[in-house]
DNA sequence: AGCGATGTTGACGCGCTGTCAACATTTCGC
DNA sequence: GCGAAATGTTGACAGCGCGTCAACATCGCT
């Protein structure tokens, strides 16, 4: 990186109404959001063992070469589409704990009934296993939804230490509800589950009876 | 190039007395299982997306071509693998159910241990995780794995209808016992969780509870 | 031995990958 | 404004994996 010392390199925007950023970087925002969308519909086209870099850059105006200036590879694309619906989730999961006080029971219901819900109606590259054959799929934990796992995992320290599950491991207590999530998520969009408030509920009250009855097994 | 023969022409095995089949059949079943072995070996030491057909086909003495007359794409060969671990498995589950007879919590230790376990020790094709990144998993659910699990459900509600669990789709409670035990095991498999046997109590011990508070909670 | 059946071989055409030199556009000092 | 440098775009290209297929080798049977 040359560090132009000379004058502010950047400081183009001079309170100018409506000029935002230089032109290039205008273009440099619009390309990427392009080839974001782009994959996002191939994706859910093909799934995404078939898609390949070409489908995902021949949906845009770019050439071929441009995609690599802006991602790696196909991997790199859905991490970032990933990535976005983590994001996009992050709030629900917060907002069921803040509405949830101290009430475990109600931090359950409604951190579930948001992720299923979350899913079946924003989940947009989870979307993607419609268009992917039965048998298989493909999940990727980026740095991101490990932070939202680690997340989920205070909220949970946090309610066994209130109702004093001190026996219990943390990460296998999170490992078994981010399970019972996926699992039942993954029926959900396939159509082989349907009812997603009962899910919901079914998993809360999973969750909670089965940490009561792992802690007082497994005092020693 | 090397014009060697896959087994050499001039092995007048015939004198031998106890020649049963064919040599055709004896040399399709050595392809396939040369293949089979060295797509073990592949898919463990690259992982599943970066292994290619040639990758395979090149560990075997082979040409490129023979590959197509006994498997369709690397996915195939995978399946293959995954359907035999399976097959392996599927004893182990079967000797829990008889050796629990009526006790759910017996049933549910036996076969959360026999599973961990045997993802620790003969997983042969899960353990493609460790030259996996981090970041990616593939799962593929085979017919043969769907039968296993619906082995596994049948086992279920025969559980719940022991224990009038009446309220309980068993879709759900089979979904949250694989999920647990996907999630748990993965993370024996990746170290982040150590004891094999802590893991196993706690999965059933959380099972058991999960099911009868949901029932109970789930009365309408 | 001889002949059809069956399996193997590796070269081939195709499409995708990632790179790069040529080209286009923007930025900035003057 | 102007010209040069910085920055971004383009599409052609070499490399490689894919799946096929005609030629070939081997087997099984009479």
């Amino acid at each position: 990186m040359t560090s132009t010392p000379l004058a502010d390199p950047k400081d183009r925007s001079d309170s100018l109404p409506g000029n935002q950023a230089g032109k290039r970087e205008q273009t440099k925002l619009a390309n990427r959001a392009a080839i974001l969308e782009a994959g996002r519909q191939i994706f859910a086209e093909l799934g995404y063992e078939s898609t390949t870099v070409r489908d995902i850059i021949r949906r845009t105006q770019l050439a071929s070469g441009t995609f690599y200036n802006y991602f790696k590879s196909k991997e790199e694309v859905f991490h970032a589409l990933h990535d976005d619906g983590v994001a996009r989730f992050k709030p629900l999961l917060r907002a069921a704990r803040e509405s949830a006080g101290t009430d475990f029971q109600a931090f359950m219901i409604t951190a579930f009934g948001a992720y299923f819900n979350f899913l079946l109606s924003d989940g947009q590259i989870e979307r993607e296993m419609a268009a992917t054959p039965e048998w298989t799929r493909v999940r990727f934990d980026t740095p991101e939804s490990l932070a939202l796992f680690d997340e989920l995992k205070g909220d949970i320290i946090a309610f066994a230490t209130e109702f004093k599950l001190d026996h219990l491991d943390p990460e296998l207590l999170t490992a078994a509800c981010v399970g019972i999530a996926q699992e039942i998520g993954e029926r959900l969009l396939r159509g082989r589950i349907k009812d997603v408030d009962a899910a919901a509920r079914f998993a809360a009250y999973f969750v909670l009876g089965g940490s009561q009855r792992a802690q007082s097994e497994l005092q020693t």
